[in-house]
DNA sequence: TAAAGATTGTTATATAATTAACATAAATGT
DNA sequence: ACATTTATGTTAATTATATAACAATCTTTA
């Protein structure tokens, strides 16, 4: 990748808002867009975007601005969606079985290729085309599968033990529900965490701090 | 709140952080605890958490530190914890289901009071101690009581016309699960916005840009 | 085909966030 | 009670991020 002298994070964690909204004007059949446009569309600043996407090329043309069917592909190329890394979901509950249902791993770089729960009520039902299998098949399924991610929608107490043998595995990428601090634990991992409560706590402390 | 000028986003969004490893600490029944400790079991810098303590006040003591409960208290109400907000969910698929089911809304200065669908097959069905609603009573509802948030876990598609008529009813806090831009539209509207696909896509950038 | 207008890539500036330094004060130990 | 240690609150320095400025260059149009 051209530039790519480790970017930072505020500029990666931009990209898929940048795909998101390429992939609309595409779909309206827009085919090219300046800086300048771009940015109101985002709410943000011409500078930031012009910033952001000389940090991986120059895609954009002076005079003319980017195409935005190219630009999208670049950005899809840069995410490494075209990717397929093979995902497990741990955790069958209402949080796994929405992940399942609704995300469109495929369009996200990934391949969703298990589902394991630990309750057996909920062992056997299908997920999509997925069967529920128990945690007792995991080892074995981590060993017979050459497995890149995890998906971890259970509670932080339940962690710990799964996570030491998805590790041993060689598992070293998460996508991590809980509030189990897996980069302390294991620091070549990498994570992506979602800490719900932690959001609706912030936004309850904006509304109390919002005037009016 | 004493020193309350502004503060930055950056700070706000790890009070949560600060507020979870405190109650640890205080279940464990640890009474007191240093910046240099605190900052130890976070893996952040004690320079910034005292930065983001003296924020809202001096809540330590030279030579002793800070009292864990006290903090924690004091955090607990910054962040406004003890409030009861009243909030509604629209949507009750699987994610609507796992918020209603595991969330400690209570806790989180929330008090989930209703739960709207559009899809008759969920009208009727309990979350909780929650009967579902169907939409058409959404109006009604609002009307009838004052509600202070919602929890948007519906398709970006669906998005625009509920919030609407939410906005209508005053409800200016939301919790957007969604890709619709509801800050766009209703700019005084206090938004958090969890956009899980995004989340997963830098997880995939991550993965394919980690040496090893 | 030449002049005018548009828009980039990039460098410079400004702002924000983080980390370090330290003077001050309380706690502890002898 | 005094000296030593601990650890804060705060100011200063550093680093990171975002914005502005502009020269270079492509497009458009007459």
């Amino acid at each position: 990748m051209s530039k790519n002298d480790s970017i930072s994070m505020s500029v990666i964690r931009r990209l898929p808002r940048y795909y998101r909204f390429l992939s609309e004007l595409d779909e309206q059949a827009v085919d090219r867009i300046s800086s300048t446009k771009l940015a109101q569309i985002m709410n943000v600043t011409a500078s930031q975007v012009r910033q952001d996407l000389n940090c991986f090329g120059g895609f954009g043309q002076q005079g003319y601005g980017y195409s935005v069917s190219q630009l999208k592909k670049e950005i899809e190329t840069i995410l490494g969606l075209n990717n397929s890394y093979k995902a497990i979901i741990i955790g069958a509950g209402n949080l796994g079985k929405a992940l399942a249902q609704h995300m469109s791993f495929e369009r996200l770089g990934f391949e969703l290729v298990g589902c394991f729960d630990i309750s057996p009520e909920k062992v056997g039902s299908d997920i999509r085309d997925l069967k529920v299998r128990h945690d007792s098949e995991l080892e074995a399924f981590c060993s017979e599968n050459k497995l890149d991610a995890a998906f971890l929608c259970i509670p932080k107490s339940a962690v710990e033990n799964v996570l030491d043998l998805l590790y041993r595995h060689g598992i070293r990428s998460y996508w991590n529900f809980s509030h189990f601090d897996i980069c302390s634990k294991y620091s070549d991992a990498v994570v992506e965490n979602v800490h719900l409560s932690d959001n609706l706590m912030t936004l309850c402390y904006r509304m109390n701090n919002s005037l009016g």
